[in-house]
RNA sequence: GGUCCGGUAGCUCAGCUGGAUAGAGCAACUGCCUUCUAAGCAGUAGGUCAUGGGUUCGAAUCCCGUCCGGAUCACCA
């Protein structure tokens, strides 16, 4: 098992399309030729040419300098010389201290555009009909409490990676395991059947999730209030705690459960019910979805049979007073509890039979939990008690580890009240892009519904960006009054871009230019021109770099810099009016190219990209 | 205390498998709409990359120490 934190990757990052695969044989031949010895394969390093210099592709010749016993600058000559003669397409070279500057013709590039252009889902991998599953469990709620901000990252998280790895060709089944039993449910219930008075989503008029929530926190306070009481009685706190009157009707309530008393579980069906249709539309508007639920009220009770089996393959040990545990010292870790003494289950028994339940039922080739990085000890152990068991999968599984998402004032504290609630968020969210597309007056002429779609696209677009382009294993800050921007590095200045380019191609169709195919490519370019094309070739390597390293973050800073520097050639070359056709439709067809890689892209963070706005 | 993660502009973040003069956005200030959408573009200003050593031709990036922050080490989930 291993956490992503930790994942180091073969790849680079900034090469080039094909580029450096194609010319690292070349180097390596080359070498050998001048200074008779074969380079190792990692010392042969490509960059892209940093802007200040002239060229496309950098050769990194520090790593030569001794087998050639000349200067770096000689060395870089000698190669670069030896470069442009045997490779058609380099057009020229320079040589700056260690690093030698390719320049590539612009007819390589023109060639690379269109069939970049003509080629369907550019960037992506359709899973093939024996492709590889990876499962992929998200959002895993509590139904006790809504959903908030810490969920709203871990749900975009869990959508966007699956995203990407379908688009690396993975079989992906999208699942949720949700934890509908225990104390904490009960809590609520009790509270409602205590102080509710009957009360329901309809009667009230409150989304099922909060209802439930609602009764949570009056457990809560009316708890604290007979702790406080049998504290001036005298008890000290940790026996208040434990003895106050509604912890133990709550744990009354749980045996029931366990039990199956008829009235309890209907209850807890009823109240279970209101919170799904609550998740259910949060999910929706948040646009992500499952394959499969799996819920613990189901798969807990595995878990505790997988434990015997363990018990009595002599894995796991006994406690007099009966209890079971793991001990995982030889491991580096501590003794865990997999089994209470009075045989429930714990949080990790229930993971196990989850685990075992899900391998039945899929041919699961690669496991992911996308679950915060609070949790790490816990699939540290999770994948050795598997691997102890017997699954070979077990220390294999992936912990997506993300980080919090912190306020201002620090971390979020439901206590406190300083939860961020994820349906008001959204709802802020949607309601200030409508008023600033009101404000610029863009969506004038358009139906209602339109204009509340696009609102709803940009509104998420800029929530989901915000947090999708930050790198996932990192803690985050959520400002809710300055955090969330329409301009710059935000959501809709990329969907923004997008709808300028669509507005573009538009008036292109209604003059009747037709640019379906690139014909000539033989054209002079300008170098931002030649520069986006190389940009756009790139898209296919960020996407699999972001499989690899599991971070959408990568999707998000490339289209970025994408956008930022198509909105630079908008601005300075005209499109339309460009008097030479072969160039008019160039310019189209880099447009285009980039509509749909922002459109595709955006898509791998399920963050949708309107036609207007 | 043990283990793990982090510290880059006033703020939010890139860059980190070692490569050229450390980049964006926000906030501040200055320009640019009679021309394909100004949610845009150009510019000014802002840095001891926490800190001290080490490895190297080369360190924000790798190693060690220190300081600061966070997580975790539950018969909670």
């Amino acid at each position: 098992m291993y956490y992503l934190c930790r994942l180091k990757t073969i790849s680079k990052k900034h090469d080039t399309m094909n580029l450096d695969t194609q010319l690292t044989p070349v180097v390596a031949e080359i070498i050998n030729t001048l200074y008779g010895v074969q380079p190792v394969p990692e010392t042969i390093q490509f960059q892209k040419t940093r802007k200040e210099f002239e060229g496309d592709i950098t050769l990194v010749v520090f790593p030569f300098v001794k087998s050639a016993k000349k200067s770096p600058e000689q060395t870089a000559e000698m190669i670069g010389a030896k470069l442009l003669n045997d490779v058609d397409f380099i057009e020229s070279y320079n040589v700056v201290k260690g690093f030698l500057n390719l320049k590539i013709k612009a007819n390589y590039w023109l060639e690379q555009l269109k069939a970049i252009h003509s080629s369907e889902n550019f960037g992506t991998t359709k899973p093939s009909k024996n492709a590889d599953l990876m499962m992929i469990e998200y959002s895993s709620p509590n139904t006790n409490k809504p959903l908030h901000l810490g969920h709203i990252r871990n749900n975009l998280l869990g959508y966007s990676i699956s995203e990407i790895q379908k688009a690396n060709g993975w079989d992906i089944v999208k699942t949720n395991i949700v934890n509908d039993r225990g104390i904490h449910i009960c809590k609520s219930m009790l509270a409602w059947q205590m102080f509710g008075n009957g009360e329901t989503p309809e009667s009230s008029g409150m989304k099922g999730d909060h209802l439930v929530g609602k009764y949570y926190v009056e457990f809560d306070k009316h708890y604290k209030a007979e702790i406080q009481e049998l504290m001036l009685q005298g008890l000290s706190e940790e026996d208040a705690k434990k003895e106050a009157p509604l912890i133990k009707q709550a744990q009354e309530m749980l045996l029931k459960w366990e039990q199956g008393n008829k009235e309890i579980r209907t209850l807890w069906e009823t109240m279970n019910g209101w919170v799904y249709a609550g998740f259910d539309e949060t999910y929706k508007k948040l646009g992500v979805d499952f394959d499969k639920i799996y819920y613990e009220s189901d798969t807990y009770t595995e878990g505790k049979s997988k434990v015997e089996e363990g018990l009595a393959k002599n894995i796991f040990y006994q406690r007099e007073d009966g209890s079971v545990w793991a001990d995982l010292t030889n491991d580096g870790l501590d003794e865990k509890l997999l089994l209470r003494a009075d045989g429930t289950s714990v949080y990790m028994t229930q993971d196990i039979g989850t685990a075992t339940i899900r391998y039945e039922e899929y041919p699961i080739k690669k496991m992911v939990y996308v679950v915060g990085n609070e949790q790490n000890y816990h699939f540290q152990v999770l994948s050795i008690l598997l691997d102890k068991l017997g699954f070979e999968w077990g220390k294999d599984l992936v912990h997506f580890s993300y980080g919090m998402v912190e306020l201002p004032e620090g971390k979020m504290k439901s206590r406190e009240g300083t939860v961020v609630d994820a349906d008001d968020l959204i709802a802020e969210m949607v309601e200030t892009a409508h008023e600033t597309s009101q404000e610029l007056g863009k969506l004038d002429g358009l139906s209602d519904e339109e204009i509340e779609n696009i609102a709803r696209m940009v509104g998420l677009g800029a929530l989901k960006y915000f947090i999708l382009k930050v790198d996932p294993r990192k803690n985050m800050t959520f400002n809710p009054k300055e955090s969330i921007d329409f301009n710059g590095n935000t959501g809709p200045f990329i969907q923004y871009t997008h709808a300028r380019i669509k507005s573009v191609l538009r008036k292109a169709e209604e003059q009747g230019i037709d640019h379906s195919a690139l014909r000539n490519t033989q054209l002079e370019i300008s170098e931002k021109e030649n520069y986006l094309i190389q940009l756009i070739a790139e898209f296919p390597n960020v996407v699999k770099q972001a499989g690899i390293e599991f971070s959408p973050a990568l999707i998000a800073n490339y289209i970025y810099d994408l956008v930022k520097e198509y909105n630079q050639f908008y601005h300075e070359f005209t499109i339309l009016r460009e008097e030479n056709d072969d160039l008019r439709n160039l310019r189209l067809v880099i447009s285009e190219t980039i509509a749909s890689v922002i459109k595709t892209g955006m898509g791998l963070l399920g963050i949708e990209v309107p036609e207007r706005m």
